[in-house]
DNA sequence: TCAATAATTCAAGGATTGTTGAAATATGAA
DNA sequence: TTCATATTTCAACAATCCTTGAATTATTGA
């Protein structure tokens, strides 16, 4: 992740539809979700849906492929840790106060796979 | 850190301009940096400079504090760290091998304070 | 007080971004 | 082929953001 990269990808992150898609993404999973459920979801017109996934695939946030009628979108979960390492690399440089409550995060993300935490 | 914050913290990091101040800041720590300093180095004009910094400010991610007759202005760690959390648990939710690489950073972040990474 | 320094504010203009609804494209089923 | 579904693309307009330079405010020293 470089800066041009992290740019595009706060300005990705910076608009409430998009934010919201993302979560959603995140929570959807690797199966996705179809570009009308998201839609429906967030009430919000297909037009204008598509318009932010477009905008999305551009930071390179999420990704798209086509399940028969309907274009599922998918979380880049790669991507969506390279931009938090970029943000703990570049704003934590050698001052670990900001990396602490990461830390923390990270702490109980790592169990999280095993299933030791919450 | 709520989701109104979070979209106005993207944003203000989503310009070249302000992505940069933060980094200049972080690494300035809490002495901070003159208004007049920070536009010269990135060489960009007292007035440009000054729209930004109120931006990054508004976003809570930096304070200014008058020094004679300069306005020094300094990152907030706080505010940094919680937009780290907010990125990890928002987008890590229930997803570990987004926060892997995230975790990767802590792990070297916290030892950094004794001086036993880098 | 007057001048110099440091920075902000303001207005104007250009550039980018977001929203809307209508039209177009792609796919699958009758 | 024809129709219905799923989605995108397009054009137009509104809204927001960025840049610029001139004017303004605040502080200090002569």
């Amino acid at each position: 992740m470089n800066e041009r990269q992290a740019l595009v990808s706060f300005g990705a992150l910076s608009q409430q539809t998009r934010l919201q898609i993302v979560r959603m993404l995140v929570i959807a999973g690797p199966t996705g979700m179809p570009a009308g459920v998201i839609a429906e979801s967030l009430e919000v017109s297909p037009s204008n849906v598509s318009f932010h996934l477009k905008e999305l695939e551009r930071a390179g946030l999420i990704t798209q492929q086509r399940e028969s009628r309907s274009i599922i979108y998918s979380a880049d979960y790669e991507a969506l840790g390279s931009l938090v390492r970029f943000l703990m690399e570049d704003c934590c440089g050698g001052h670990p106060e900001i990396c602490a409550p990461a830390a923390a995060v990270a702490a109980c993300c790592a169990p999280l796979a095993e299933g030791k935490c919450q």
